[in-house]
RNA sequence: GCGGAUGUAGCUCAUUUGGUAGAGCUCCACCUUCCCAAGGUGGAGGUAGCGAGUUCGAGCCUCGUCAUCCGCUCCA
């Protein structure tokens, strides 16, 4: 990773070529920031989808799984502060081209403009001659609001009535059904409930390829507990998460815990984490662990006027749980994932011979295993390891050039094996077994290899 | 959204002052080889992002538009 730069340009330029991820819309001139998942682009996401959920549901005592709706009532976002406090005010210096804030201008001059209309700011900053703080000058153009939840519309007619919101984040879905949850799984506090789902911002800038983007993929986990205990399962949470990206491949040293300061914290929060990753173009947050105390619950029991209290019949007392938020962005962490696996290898200097690989944990690889005759004689034979291998793993058969380069072309697509079936499996039914990071040979059964691939992808 | 740069075959690029587009790789077929790429023969593939204008004539000039990259503001 001696230039960054390239070393982005090149994940990109592989998920393109390799069919991992397209640009959008490609054939109409493309749509800004919006990216297709290929053939096995679908398949990584997915994996990754699938690794989240194994060790967040499955493998937790504690947690269920939901898939709510992205339309929500529009009180939700009442409730949740989106409605309010979910656009900026943004303005211009004329000067210098540069976009600022008007809240935060207000703020840096020493005052509180919380609860002020557009026009009063723009009002204070012209008579307090709050000037531009790159250039100094004072010529600004008029406040625009930046509302970043997508708005439509429900029904025929558009009018105010019928409008509705894309879901700005999942977690909403979850904080609505706690009592549904809770009264038909019988959980008792401690417990979670945790979703995947697609979520859309109006983000002013988006970019970096799929890390920020105005339609995104959303993992978030809301753990509600007893208040006071909080900051326990707030750390229990983070190590959780961060020995999921370990064991996944993240190396360490490319991870950052950043715990906000006091200052930084939001006015719900009690502790936050944030989990950065150092891609190519520099560290990126990739998991929001919060600590919300229970400000989403008592948000929506007091909008709705529907008690979202818990009866704790241990201690007989009733309560608002507290609720532990890790929120991890899906396309984020594959990215973040691919990143990670990508490398390029010097096989021969003198010819300048590197291979591309992408050393993807097992359980990650889009394809487990590429079924491979040595020769296109043994297609018959070979083609029955594919039929039974395809019953349990996505394997690929590939009979197209040389084996060294049939093998090339798996290594840059991640697939952990290589499966060679050759002249003497006829008589043997035996295959060699080529690994990816080893490049190490083994003569294994053809019976054998589900369970030798199957024990590979444990993580 | 603003400023700067860019946009020629699937990919990487070339096309001397505007005169009707070329290479390498990839891909496909056949041959060769038969366990770590690039051997041989043949083949497919571009109205030069899109639209308009100037010109006898535009990939090369002008305008618009779309997209990408780099900065500014935001976030999972």
């Amino acid at each position: 990773m001696l230039n960054s730069e390239k070393t982005m340009e090149k994940v990109v330029a592989l998920c393109k070529n390799r069919g991992f991820i397209y640009a959008g819309s490609e054939i109409y001139g493309g749509l800004s920031n919006t990216w297709d998942y290929g053939p096995l682009g679908v398949e990584f996401k997915n994996n990754v989808k699938r690794a989240w959920w194994q060790k967040f549901v499955y493998e937790n005592r504690y947690n269920v799984g939901l898939d709510s709706a992205i339309l929500m009532n529009p009180q939700t976002w009442v409730a949740s502060g989106h409605v309010g406090g979910f656009s900026d005010p943004l303005m211009d210096c004329k000067d210098c081209k540069t976009r600022h804030r008007a809240d935060k201008l207000i703020e840096d001059a020493g005052v509180n403009p919380a609860g002020w209309t557009f026009e009063q700011m723009s009002d204070y900053i012209k008579e307090q001659n709050i000037v531009c703080p790159d250039c100094g000058s004072c010529n600004f153009t008029d406040i625009r609001k930046f509302n970043l939840m997508f708005k439509t519309f429900q029904g025929v007619t558009e009018d105010t009535k019928n409008e509705l919101f894309l879901r700005p984040e999942t977690a909403q879905g979850i904080f609505v059904n706690f009592s549904n949850i809770q009264r038909t799984t019988r959980r008792k506090v401690p417990f979670g409930v945790c979703q995947i789902g697609k979520s859309f911002r109006n983000e002013i800038t988006p970019g970096n390829f799929v890390f920020r983007t105005r339609e995104f993929e959303q993992m978030e986990l809301e753990f509600f507990c007893q208040p006071g205990t909080e900051l326990e399962w707030f750390s229990y949470w983070k190590d959780y998460c961060k020995q999921w990206l370990l064991s996944l491949g993240v190396k360490e040293e490319n991870l950052k815990l950043r715990d906000h300061e006091q200052k930084e914290l939001s006015h719900y929060s009690n502790a936050t984490t944030d989990f950065e990753y150092l891609f190519p173009f520099g560290w990126g947050e990739l998991w929001g662990v919060a600590s919300r105390t229970d400000f989403d619950l008592t948000q929506h029991q007091n909008t709705s006027g529907k008690s979202l209290e818990y009866f704790d019949q241990d201690k007989n007392e009733k309560y608002l749980p507290y609720v532990i938020e890790p929120s991890l962005g899906a396309d984020r962490v594959a990215l973040a994932f691919l990143c990670e696996a990508y490398d390029e290898e010097i096989v021969d200097a003198e010819k300048g011979d590197t291979r591309v690989v992408l050393r993807l944990h097992p359980a990650l690889a889009p394809i487990k295993a590429a079924i491979l005759p040595l020769s296109k004689k043994l297609n018959e034979e070979a083609d029955k390891v594919f039929c039974t291998l395809s019953k349990k793993f996505n394997v690929e058969y590939d009979d197209a050039g040389s084996i060294g380069k049939r093998y090339r072309r798996q290594d840059e697509i991640g697939t952990p094996f290589c499966i060679t079936y050759d002249f003497d499996s006829v008589e043997d039914g035996c295959v060699t077994v080529r690994e990816r990071d080893s490049m190490g040979q083994t003569r294994i059964a053809i019976t054998e290899l589900e369970s030798y691939i199957s024990g590979k992808l444990v993580f």
